[in-house]
DNA sequence: GATAAATAAGACTAAAAAAATCCTATTTAT
DNA sequence: ATAAATAGGATTTTTTTAGTCTTATTTATC
């Protein structure tokens, strides 16, 4: 029940970048190390990230990578997914066939619900608020229940 | 970002106790075939159950598991988390000194509100209701977005 | 009390997935 | 041409998951 250490690391890549600016080439080099990435693993990471067009990758002498579109327009959810693809919680979510009783349960619908609500979420992380945010400014709205700040 | 099996043979077991009703007793191996869980892995998960205080396990002969407290007081996510522990969806969630960036880091935030829902997803899913539903009855409000079945 | 029917508990094994690493090839600025 | 970069795939190591097996204990019943 944990992303991967791909994915968080894809996760960093990319908030560093969006830090950077949007346009601008940084040596995998400096992305590992300053994102404390393994820099032989950023190599995997960045095809995948390239290949789902989230970031441009220069090749040769003064080659790097860079982001592939503004910050705004990249969020979470792509980067997870990129790396390990569609989030489901259970495997008969995205796959009926998996469970013979899916057609039938309502733990099933439970579960895709849950999916849901944790794709919207990353979903309505995009990079330029990541990047902007810093520490204790969260996007999303107050939760409704726990009642213990107000007497 | 899946839960293991041994988490959804949890639910399948309490569901299938749910289901014969609040305090029948139910032998193993009824269990394990009625929900399709390999007997002896069931004899592990249902001791992590037991330990929850979610099942009680008679010994001897005649003996089996049977629901600790009424369907509707069992939910989910005490089911998920009594076998895989806390639900988080990275380390940094949970043991924020497993990244120096997370007092300062807005992905973190975002990964605690994707855990916070996750959570309050399973937390509403009770045994009775589940147990009921049966089909198709989703115990969630229709998603605010899709617009498919109203033309 | 003996017996048989159940589960307990933990050691053990096998398989799969995750997390890297390494090596050879290719691209590109200078 | 050369050196500085990344590409891409094979390989390895480690960790986790999934499941099994063996021995011990509990309990109903005769
Ligand atoms: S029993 Fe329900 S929740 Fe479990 S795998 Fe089957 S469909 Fe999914
Ligand atoms: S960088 Fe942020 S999200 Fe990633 S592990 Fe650290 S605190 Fe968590």
């Amino acid at each position: 029940m944990k992303i991967t250490m791909a994915a968080e690391y894809a996760v960093r890549c990319v908030l560093y970048l969006a830090q950077q600016g949007s346009d601008v080439l940084v040596n995998r080099q400096e992305i590992a190390s300053q994102a404390r990435i393994p820099d032989s693993f950023l190599t995997k990471i960045a095809q995948d990230l390239a290949r789902a067009g989230i970031i441009t990758i220069k090749q040769g002498a003064k080659g790097g990578y860079a982001l592939h579109r503004p910050p705004r327009q990249v969020n979470m959810l792509e980067v997870v997914e990129a790396i390990i693809g569609e989030i489901s919680l259970n495997e008969c979510v995205t796959k009926p066939a998996a469970c013979p009783a899916s057609p039938n349960c309502a733990a099933n619908l439970v579960w895709q619900e849950a999916r849901r609500r944790v794709r919207d979420t990353l979903r309505a992380a995009d990079f330029e608020s990541l990047a902007q945010a810093g520490a204790c400014v969260s996007p999303f709205p107050p939760p409704p229940s726990p009642p213990e700040t107000r007497p």
